[in-house]
RNA sequence: GCUGGGGUGGCGAAAUUGGUAGACGCACUUGCCUUAGGAGCAAGCGGGGCGACCCAUGGAGGUUCAAGUCCUCUCCCCAGCACCA
């Protein structure tokens, strides 16, 4: 019999100790020296006041276990931690409780770093970075200044998405496709008013050719950045409009329609729209339209099955393709003016303008043979044309297209034009938790960019948070702060009074790490140089907003020369949320949310980080069950149990060290850690958990023949046992280190140097393979590795089982794969 | 509608990239121990059949000695974008 005995394992004590001593002794700090370099970062939490949940943890538990592996492999690690602290919610709290919303950050990012450090993470607290600190945000100031200098900063008064809610102008990507606050749900509006923008349309063409440049992002993020920037090539055709100075510029990505279209409609908000109707009889109807129009969102009027409407301008165009064909004019909901030219040249192939037609009576012409009734669609790349000119029997397809968009540029019936989806980042925000643009209004020089020695441009205090709701920020209110002199003529002056988005601070904060009490230079040169680019950025969400922001302003600091690489992320895993036991979000909403604290108290960090990591792949969203955390608790205390048996069985660990020269083991520990070294470096954390697993269960089972026997179980080498806690060591660090120093080490575990294997001793001697006749199973050949098909075929032939089914038939052809399988076709 | 990712036991999932499908964990069943708290040990656990066997990776075809994996068609689920001119 096995000694039986309860379990000491105590996580709690040892989990307290070990973090106090790492602390202590500053296992963890990253310093300047030779060894080859690994930044590896999580996108920096929100420190919000509802606290951590379990989902939460799961990314920076994968960043730990890797940092912690690169660590032992010899790297000098960088892995930080900091806080987004700007933006709404913080906000949102200091006006509910009356408290300035930099007291209620300190006590949310209290709160979780306290969490956090339960949790047993590695992370440098001496790089800890805030984006709300002065000493940080007067470099996001900064960058904003040279983005200014360079013509990338500017100012308009174009139409932006309003949130009523928030009271703040919104970016495109801040607003949901169903035309609601990403923040809030509201619906947003659309609002004429003054606004710093950054031309990032300017970067589109660099920001959607570099993704070919990132073979080790996901298919899917890089995907969904190419639809947001959405860059369409095509044709823009000029028409001159009968009796009129008008004309109109239409634009088409998709020529095979052109010779088709018959009609066309603007825009309600068109400002042609007005010229066009003026002093005819349609400008009563026009104009009545448009007013209508006005009370209706534009996303609204998007929404997929709004009914079509419109009215004749009593105007037509001139259609240069179809030779003089006269085009009426329509004003229509379905023409936006926020995309191409807000004019649209229409069809009977395109859905939308087929039933405008039908339900207005506008003639339709065709140039596709039809198969059914109803329209023919665009983009479906079938058909053949006719009366198309020179297209004229030619079969549609994307090169036919290319050619078509050619021709039309090439005859001169339009100018080649790219669009793109992606519009200029609106960048002031009319709150008050926010990085203060540092501009100053002039009476006599107007704008006036704050002289670099004068950042940074500090937030004042204010009585109230509130926002106005006039478009003006709560800043406009403080005269002392407002009214300067002008830097450039000494004159009267007033401060901007926008802040910039929450989005501000994360587009460059991975350099602050580098360099955090840096403040004489956005980021010293030579260790900028040093620590990037990033080698693994692990977060979720934010697809298109936080890494195409990111991705642009590090192009930019490339341009200007701050920064060494064009891109700051070489490598991103995305991860998967953890949902609830229910399947449903986690969240207070549905009283279904797990807090790490309890969950840590009950079973130990180790458990719970083991659990996490061993719940799926990495990349996949997962319900949490707490059961399924029994299971790795289980197995840490199996692994506890493992040590005092040896204690047990060789009384002292000196005695186990010098006296026990068998390993059984010495082959699946070899295995182990290859399977464990290469899940972790490509993030499958799940599977060498599993390993780790299978070893333990294999220890039980193997016999050993010799001195030290216990019945029912052997154990491994001295120098093998420690290897073993070294590749558990990432996962489950304070167990594996409480282990680590009972068996005598003194050095701390995760400063020691991760295992290797012999390439030798992880093939095995023999394999037990299938053999199989006509492609189904039917008996198993245990064989030596090294066996060639010869021999493996003789000895599959011999298998008393085979020799019973064939019944005297001889194979036809014996298939044998070494290592593999066998193949009888009879 | 477009794009991306998926569909494998009761559940979370593995599968050497074309080679014995279901590793590992949870749940469950049986037995031992008789156990104070999600304890331990042994055995079992995709479905059907007493059986040798048969059927199984959303569905239907195909390629192949061999398909969860490759090809064609098709049906669902999740995410992003969408009256995109």
């Amino acid at each position: 019999m096995k000694p039986q005995k309860a379990s000491q394992y105590n996580h709690a004590s040892i989990e307290k100790k070990w973090q106090e001593t790492w602390q202590k002794d500053g296992v963890y700090t990253t310093k300047e020296n030779d060894k080859p370099k690994q930044y590896i970062l999580d996108m920096f939490p929100y420190p919000s006041g509802e606290g951590l949940h379990v989902g939460h943890p799961r990314g920076y538990i994968a960043t730990d276990v890797y940092s912690r592996k690169k660590r032992m492999e010899g790297f000098n690690v960088l892995h930080p931690m900091g806080w987004d602290a700007f933006g709404l919610p913080a906000e949102n709290f200091a006006i509910k409780h009356k408290v300035h919303p930099r007291v209620a950050v300190e006590k949310n990012i209290a709160r979780f770093k306290e969490q956090l450090s339960l949790i047993g993470f590695d992370y440098d607290w001496s790089r800890e970075i805030n984006t709300t600190d002065p000493a940080f945000y007067t470099w996001t100031q900064w960058i904003f200044l040279q983005m200014y200098k360079k013509g990338l900063a500017y100012e308009s008064s174009e139409p932006i998405n309003w949130c009523p809610s928030c009271q703040t102008g919104l970016a495109n990507e801040d607003v949901e496709s169903d035309g609601t606050c990403e923040r809030c749900g509201t619906k947003v509006e659309k609002r004429p008013m003054r606004q710093w923008v950054l031309k990032i349309t300017d970067y589109a063409d660099r920001l959607l050719n570099d993704l070919d440049k990132l073979p080790k992002w996901p298919e899917g993020v890089k995907e969904a950045q190419r639809n947001w920037i959405g860059r369409k090539e095509g044709v823009t055709i000029s028409h001159a409009v009968e009796g009129d100075d008008v004309v109109l510029d239409t634009f088409s990505a998709y020529p095979a329609w052109l010779f088709a279209d018959t009609f066309f409609v603007i825009a309600p908000e068109h400002p042609l729209v007005q010229e066009l109707v003026r002093g005819t009889e349609q400008e009563k109807p026009v104009f009545d339209f448009v007013q209508e129009m006005k009370h209706v969102s534009e996303i609204e009027r998007g929404a997929a099955n709004k009914e079509k409407k419109g009215v004749f301008t009593g105007k037509y165009a001139i259609d240069p393709i179809n030779k003089g064909a006269r085009m009426p004019i329509w004003v229509a909901n379905f023409a936006m003016m926020g995309f191409g030219t807000g004019i649209i040249r229409c069809s009977a192939h395109d859905e939308r303008d087929f039933a405008f037609a039908k339900k207005y009576d506008i003639p339709l012409k065709e140039v596709v043979e039809r198969t059914s009734d109803g329209p023919i669609n665009a983009h479906d790349n079938s058909g053949v044309l006719k009366d198309s000119g020179p297209f004229s029997g030619k079969e549609i397809s994307e090169t036919l297209i290319k050619e078509m968009v050619d021709w039309f540029a090439k005859e001169g019936y339009g100018k080649r034009t790219v669009t793109y989806k992606i519009k200029d980042w609106v960048f002031s925000r009319q709150r008050y938790w926010g990085e203060p643009i540092p501009i100053i209004h002039c009476e006599k020089c107007g704008v006036v960019p704050v002289p670099e020695k004068d950042l940074p441009v500090l937030l004042p205090e204010v009585e109230s948070y509130e926002p106005t709701g006039t478009g003006e920020s709560p800043l406009a209110g403080i005269n002392e702060w407002v009214n300067v002199s002008c830097p450039s003529c000494g004159g009267t002056a007033k401060r901007e009074t926008n802040t910039m988005p929450q989005w501000a601070g994360s587009s460059w904060y991975y350099l602050r790490y580098i360099d955090p009490s840096n403040d004489n230079e956005l980021v010293d040169q030579k260790k900028e140089h040093h620590w990037m680019p990033v080698d693994v950025y692990v977060g979720g969400d934010h697809a298109t907003r936080h890494l195409i922001y990111a991705r642009f302003w590090h192009k930019f600091l490339f341009d200007i020369g701050v920064v060494s690489q064009e891109e700051p992320f070489p490598r991103l895993e995305f991860l998967g949320f953890i949902l609830a036991e229910d399947g449903k979000k986690m969240s207070k909403r549905f009283g279904n949310v797990v807090n790490p604290d309890d969950v840590v108290k009950q079973f130990g960090a180790d458990a719970f980080r083991l659990y996490e990591m061993f719940i799926g792949p990495f990349e996949s969203t997962v319900p949490w069950s707490t059961n399924g955390l029994v299971g790795t608790y289980r197995f840490l205390e199996r692994v506890w149990g493992y040590y005092e048996d040896i204690k047990t069985v060789f009384g002292t660990v000196d005695k186990y060290k010098n006296d026990y020269k068998l390993d059984p083991f010495n082959k699946i520990i070899h295995q182990t850690i290859k399977k464990v070294t290469e899940d972790i470096e490509s993030f499958k954390f799940n599977t060498a958990v599993s390993s780790l697993m299978i070893l333990f269960n294999n220890l039980k089972e193997e016999e050993t023949d010799g001195a030290f026997v216990v019945s029912g179980g052997g154990f491994p080498s001295y120098e093998n046992f420690k290897k073993i806690l070294q590749l558990l060591a990432p996962f489950a660090p304070h167990i594996t280190e409480e282990l680590w120093h009972e068996l005598g080490e003194k050095e701390s575990i995760h400063l020691s140097q991760w295992p290797t294997y012999d390439p030798q001793k992880v093939l095995d001697e023999t394999v037990t393979i299938g053999v199989q006749i006509n492609g189904k199973t039917r008996a198993e050949l245990s064989i030596r590795t090294d066996a060639s098909k010869e021999e493996m075929e003789r000895a599959a032939l011999a298998l008393p089982r085979i020799v019973e089914l064939l019944a005297g038939k001889s194979p036809k052809t014996v298939i044998a794969v070494p290592r593999r399988i066998i193949n009888i076709v009879v």
